[in-house]
DNA sequence: AAAAACCCTGACCTTACCTTAGAGTTTTGG
DNA sequence: CCAAAACTCTAAGGTAAGGTCAGGGTTTTT
């Protein structure tokens, strides 16, 4: 025989891994060493465990722990192998799929920063185009004007929990408002029992997601819940000086949230809205 | 002030996240708790930090570390957020990219382990297509037929080093073989230079990247490189036998290698062939 | 006032290794 | 042949982001 021996060294350089790799698979019981000198400890690789490791580090490349490479080693099973390939596929296939999830979220975070670092001053007043946009929305009985923040943090964790437990997607996007109905907004009554998410354009249907449609909007930007209302009054009159016909509801639109300061305020910025008609 | 204090059991429910996750971030300094009674040690939290947890999570979704996300919360600048996401988001690009890899690798291994289990009688001869099939080929100055296995290990294993040094794609794909001329082939000469890696159909271009084209091949399959020389001899008086015309170079191919028997030989599947000619 | 529910710290567990320390072994050079 | 260099061994402790458990204290409920 040819029984070219090589110190755990030779070995790891051979296959390119490092000697603490190849005495934790020694020790896990992946790759036992041919021969081991029982004086010194020394651990002796042949050649043809080459052929051994190579399998560990495909089956490792394909995602596999070493707990599980074991267990086919062991069973010898090609059968099994099969079948752990198949489900590793499987698995592959979604963590790809959250992969390109997490891409969405992190492109639609840049855009959001890009828009807070570029905010108009607060209480600018502008007509603008806003095109579509898809909302899951949850009706709730108390009015959020009637209660302080907190009321709105726990309905808004609510609506994110009723998502959860209807098995849709996870909405990374964590941009939400509040909708008042137009006739409130026109008499200023400061109503409002809907919150939404938006949620993605390829979201699945469902009775509570809704299309808000693009349109021409009067809009009104600031940087607290707190003075909402003020704000929504100067947006009013400010449509009506202009004679814009409003056309539907009145959205309070949280553009961006940032909590990186220590303070214990959330950093809003938020845009009020109504859509107008031109004829 | 509204100070609802929570406890920590709440604030975790109310977050949907562990009570052993607040106290890390706690430890690790991105969410001290409000308030910490001093006798008790109980944290208390206030509604207001719901906001600065949000962010620690959503930021989490996009693949930081807690490292990372203090770093962020300490340093409150928005520059700073958004150069992180935008390497993040390279980052997750890589990642997808990857996967996508392994993906392809995994579908491999399961035709792979298919072939085996299909696998016909060793000896049996067939005459089948190939379609067409691309290659990293590596000269050597050793004839492979001169030498035992190992060589041929080395070889490989310094091929893959190669393809490694020069910045090309992994080849996790690990079927390889060898190629013998046409000419010597005829003769039986048993003289082989040339060692190979198949690899992925949109392998960038490369001096050693060779495209082996679409044939029916004339096909020997056995099962150790032992035999090689008596198959090929069988391989080739089949061939004269039926008057066929060899219309290129002889390659052997490892159609399987599975090592998950704890022998010390490999098992192995090859195919020996030869592309020919009708007319 | 007792029981139930809750909270604390500290320690150890997970994966697939890496690092370091201290001691022993083999190889190399003179 | 002997010293130095290079190599190897074990054992312990670290990584990230928590999970789990034990033993003991605190709050809330009954």
């Amino acid at each position: 025989m040819d029984d070219k021996m090589m110190k755990i060294g030779e070995m790891a350089q051979f296959n390119r891994v490092s000697i603490t790799t190849l005495r934790l698979y020694d020790k896990v019981g992946i790759l036992k060493p041919c021969y081991t000198d029982t004086k010194t400890n020394y651990r002796y690789y042949s050649i043809h465990q080459k052929a051994r490791l190579d399998m560990i580090q495909y089956m490792k490349e394909l995602g596999m722990s070493l707990g599980e490479i074991r267990e086919i080693l062991e069973k010898g099973d090609i059968q099994m192998i099969e079948s752990t390939l198949i489900s590793k596929k499987k698995q592959v296939k979604e963590e790809i799929a959250q992969l390109k999830l997490r891409m969405g979220a992190i492109t639609r975070a840049i855009d959001s920063v890009e828009r807070f670092r570029k905010a108009p001053d607060c209480g600018m007043i502008t007509v603008e185009y806003i095109s579509h946009r898809k909302v899951y929305v949850m009706h709730t009985d108390t009015n959020f004007y009637e209660h302080d923040i907190s009321v709105y943090e726990e309905i808004l964790e609510d609506l994110k929990e009723n998502l959860i437990n209807q098995g849709l997607p996870q909405v990374y996007y964590c941009n939400a408002g509040t909708i008042m109905r137009k006739e409130d907004f026109l008499d200023l009554k400061m109503e409002s029992h809907e919150i939404f998410l938006f949620v993605d354009d390829d979201f699945p249907a469902h009775k509570s997601v809704r299309r808000i449609d693009s349109a021409m909007y009067a809009c009104i930007y600031l940087d607290s819940f707190e003075g909402e209302r003020e704000y929504a009054r100067r947006l009013l009159n400010y449509c009506r000086e202009h004679w814009y016909v409003i056309c539907g509801d009145y959205i309070c639109e949280v553009l961006t949230e940032f909590n990186v300061f220590d303070s214990e305020k959330r950093s809003m910025f938020l845009r009020l809205q109504v859509p107008l008609k031109f004829r």
